[in-house]
DNA sequence: CCTATCTGGAACATCAGTGTTCCACTGGAT
DNA sequence: ATCCAGTGGAACACTGATGTTCCAGATAGG
């Protein structure tokens, strides 16, 4: 028995409450407990007995956030290479968060809020900034609006793949062939 | 006095109500009653009397949004001028929906349920066939896909012009230049 | 097998939002 | 001055979500 994180079956009914939160809050910021509950096969007492609050059960999924979105950004290298070329890979990267996608961008899950220490936001400003210098990025586009399109490119993307309808490589492509064009030094 | 519609005190009213609760429920989808009295400045009790249920107020919200959409269409000429340069013009004009396209993006009011008969839906439907075929849009991109563009980017800039930061004219420039970018044909 | 642990359901108090009713007040029109 | 439509507040019942407690059944691990 390890003194400090849970092991095997607490262990597991923790994460698959935490899954059901992130996938049930996705669908509707509002659901309510009960909701998640069903969702993750749990009787809502066990999942007060786990999270006493919704307060600290939100607060664990922003910590969750937190967590996948330092992991995307060690995955991408965004350090690595051209500005425009880290941001194209922070795209596929992101887009594996899914249902987080949609916390964050309904903003139940803020970027900042949960959890700065990760440092994604700030790869993220440096890729840009290295992007510009470099003359792979669109001058005329300031920094902030270059991530915004980021986000909301990668929101649509998500949004179409949850959807079903189209294959994921053709999200995937049209994603990043939308990203390039849009971000792309016109010379480029 | 009108036989139909309202007129005086009880128009304005009724008006003040509804933009209140366009305000607030773009600001936070499950805001309370008493919150958009309140934003309306009106007592609890004469937003009942105005929309007896908020399923009434939401329905009136959704009508409010398809005539403004309908409006819009008629101001984009979307059936003039290639289908790109249709597009564009859009952008420009679906950008003064201001807090409506929060609403349409967050779902609080869907495009299609807020009033199918606004024609909205299929005029951009019409010029985005009319982009592929006359050679201004990207034929690599899907229909669903290039609208989702549009929406997307539509909603990044609202959150810039909303936020305040920048001005404007930076916005309104940053928008038209970003989805003509994504969208416009490789050659073009 | 047996025990410590984990679980789900029932019951409960609490609270916020909703929708209703009633009444007193205001301001403008006659 | 006197209506009177319009208003806002107080009070009420009702509902659904929340958080708590308690207990009986299931389950894992020795």
């Amino acid at each position: 028995m390890t003194v400090d994180s849970e092991t095997g079956t607490r262990g597991r009914t923790r994460k698959a409450i935490l899954d059901a939160a992130i996938r049930v809050l996705a669908a509707d910021p509002s659901a309510s407990l009960g909701q998640i509950a069903d969702a993750a096969d749990v009787g809502r007492t066990t999942l007060h007995r786990y999270y006493p609050d919704r307060a600290e059960l939100l607060t664990s999924v922003m910590q969750e956030a937190g967590r996948r979105l330092g992991d995307a950004a060690v995955r991408a290298r965004l350090d690595e290479g051209t500005g425009l070329d880290a941001i194209l890979r922070a795209c596929q990267t992101l887009l594996q968060l899914g249902d987080l996608l949609t916390l964050m961008f309904t903003e139940v899950v803020s970027i900042d809020t949960c959890g700065p220490e990760h440092g994604f936001s700030q790869s993220l400003d440096d890729a840009c900034a290295r992007g510009l210098a470099d003359g792979t990025l669109d001058t005329r586009l300031s920094p902030g609006w270059l991530q915004g399109i980021l986000w909301s490119s990668l929101y649509l993307g998500w949004s179409e793949l949850r959807e079903g309808t189209t294959p994921p490589h053709d999200v995937v492509s049209q994603l990043l062939l939308t990203v390039r064009k849009a971000l792309a030094a016109p010379g480029e």
